[in-house]
RNA sequence: GCGCCUGUAGCUCAGCUGGAUAGAGCAGCGGACUUCUAAUCCGCAGGUCGGGGGUUCGAGUCCCUCCAGGCGCGCCA
């Protein structure tokens, strides 16, 4: 609809320059956006306050001339006004409303949908956790973070791959395999000592003793065994993420292991590239890249002295394979702890000839746990924090996903478990299923009491002729531009503001006025208006990952 | 010391990328179920948008500066 009167705004300048009505200059970037306050129209222009200017007139006469030669041909506009500041207010004619009604039923499942991404390759690498341990909930702040995004990307027209990298080489893995096997020996030997920077936590103990039932590891000696350990603890812990993932509802099209890169000689090939454009160079027995040049604090080691790769070598290449597959971009979701490594990878990516802003990096603050009124500190070393599963196992994989979804990530997140562990209206997505749940109810009695639609609305909607009703149908139009405004701004927290508004005026509005009345044609308006809800809160809830109810 | 993020109601957070009188939820107080689901609704109260400058028709939003909190500044991964 606001391209519709993006039309109209175009036409009737044209006309107004052409005619004289006002003097040409180059047009100016206007916005039309829709009011807080209803009084305001249904849409609302700054196009006559940034004429001002140019034209050397008041903004009030400017909006008086442009309403004065609308160039309306469909009768789109009901009236046109003139706000305070020099505002131009659009009231939509009523049929207008009608029709987007007509068409979300229609739609389905399809309304909102876009073609933004026009079908290019899009990537986003998320989660990408360590298989050393369980996932936390700062994994799963970036779970859901990401597989939303997926979601709009796709519903935006993206060819959108999924992909989790596996840090599955190097000292945290080892010491993976030297924590299980001192674990080990502690079942008969409590006083065998512990690796100083081993994992702490209980299910390293648990692997322990798994693996030992599985395996006769006496029979092996001590390197042996820590190396059997360190491959049977890797891969039964990948085992646990990606059963924890599944769970929660989070699928990856590609599961990429850092070890490949080594054995497909990747990270080689992508050194040599940066060699060619002669940005190495040597020293101190290292090999360093040239990062410096391209808007890193100082150059950065590809190479240690004693011939290893650095991470950052192997990480470098990865992405280098990212371009290769050809995508046209690619998003990473990182915990903000590694910001300071953003920089330095966009810089190798330059040196390795990838333009500017083909990586876009997602921080995600900190997800701060808090239990009876107390922080709950977390820390890897101490095997101290909150699982992902058993938050989930506690209050469902729809409670831990909006609420993760509810924030910018670009703040901390606060995450009282008490409070969304209670499974009452405390938590705000019962508040949205609610109202899912509540139409289809309607539907079920109206089923009851055989009151029957017929598939296209027609002039059924003429019925609705209540402020409140017309306002949800508006609420409704607003739902593309938002997902196409998601899907630019990768920010999915305002679908969880927006399906909780959208509820909300439909709370309300049941709570005012009965949808199934005696009055026949006119349950069957107030039907169609609910449908329309119900259509918006699954296709936002889907989005979200999160499911809509037909019973609570 | 340098860099990134944050600072909005008692608490947790939005604020549509510069627009009109800054909004929700929770907590507090007072109301609404013989009705399609009360996990809901209605009303009251609650603010120097961290402080100070600047940019312009117009700033919570952009720039500068200061203050406070979080995170990061390896030939670790």
């Amino acid at each position: 609809m606001k391209k519709k009167l993006a039309k109209i705004l175009e036409d009737t300048l044209d006309l107004c320059l052409k005619e004289g009505y006002l003097r040409q200059m180059p047009l100016p970037e206007f916005v039309i956006e829709i009011p807080n306050n209803p009084d305001h129209g249904n849409f609302a222009t700054n196009l006559a306050m940034t004429l001002a200017k140019g034209q050397k007139n008041s903004p009030q006469n400017i909006a008086e001339i442009i309403i004065q030669h609308l160039v309306d041909h469909d009768h789109f506009i009901l009236k046109a006004e003139i706000g305070g500041a020099g505002f131009i207010n659009f009231f939509v004619a009523t049929e207008q409303w009608y029709d987007l009604l007509s068409q979300i039923i229609t739609l389905r499942d399809d309304y909102g949908r876009n073609s933004l991404g026009k079908g290019e390759k899009i990537m986003v690498e998320f989660v990408s956790a360590n298989p050393t341990g369980p996932l936390h909930l700062g994994h799963g702040r970036g779970a859901a973070l990401g597989d939303s995004l997926c979601r709009i990307l796709d519903f935006s027209g993206y060819d959108v791959s999924r992909e989790f990298y596996i840090n599955d080489g190097g000292q945290q893995i080892n010491i993976l395999g030297e924590s299980i096997y001192s674990r080990w020996r502690q079942i008969s030997d409590p006083s065998y000592p512990f690796p100083e920077d081993g994992y702490q936590g209980d299910y390293i103990h648990e692997l322990a003793l798994e693996i030992a039932k599985e395996t006769k590891l006496e029979n092996l000696d001590i390197h042996d065994a820590i190396d059997l350990l360190t491959e049977l603890g890797k891969d039964k812990m990948l085992n646990e993420i990606k059963k924890d993932l599944a769970n929660f509802r989070v699928n990856f099209d590609l599961w990429y292991k850092e070890s490949d890169l080594y054995s497909s000689g990747k990270i080689d090939r992508a050194i040599k590239l940066i060699e060619k454009r002669d940005l190495l160079f040597e020293k101190d027995g290292a090999l360093w890249i040239r990062t410096s040049s391209f808007g890193d604090d100082k150059d950065r080691v590809i190479r240690k002295k004693d011939g290893e790769f650095t991470y950052f070598a192997t990480d470098v290449s990865y992405h280098f394979d990212k371009w290769k597959r050809g995508f046209r971009k690619v998003i990473n979701i990182w915990g903000a702890d590694h910001h300071g490594y953003v920089n330095r990878v966009k810089a190798a990516l330059m040196a390795e000839g990838i333009p500017d802003g083909w990586l876009d990096v997602l921080l995600i603050q900190l997800v701060k746990l808090w239990q009876g009124g107390a922080e709950v500190k977390m820390s890897k070393r101490s095997g101290r924090y909150v699982p992902l599963r058993e938050l989930v196992d506690d209050v469902g994989v729809d409670a831990v996903r909006f609420v993760f979804l509810s924030k910018d990530h670009t703040s901390p997140l606060d995450f009282d478990i008490d409070l969304v562990k209670r499974k009452d209206s405390e938590n705000p997505v019962y508040y949205v299923q609610y109202a899912h749940a509540r139409i289809c109810s309607i539907f079920r009695k109206a089923a009851k009491e055989n009151i029957q639609l017929p598939e296209h609305p027609g002039s059924i909607l003429q019925r609705l002729v209540l402020d409140e009703e017309i306002a949800l149908i508006r609420k409704m139009a607003e739902f593309p531009s938002l997902v196409k405004e998601i899907a630019c701004a990768l920010e999915p927290h305002r679908l969880t503001y927006y399906l909780t508004e959208l509820a909300g005026s439909f709370h309300r509005y049941y709570n005012r006025h009965r949808v199934i009345s005696d009055d026949k044609n006119l349950s069957q308006a107030r039907l169609f208006l609910s449908l329309g809800v119900k259509i918006l809160i699954k296709n936002g809830l889907s989005l979200l990952g999160v499911s809509a109810p037909e019973k609570m």
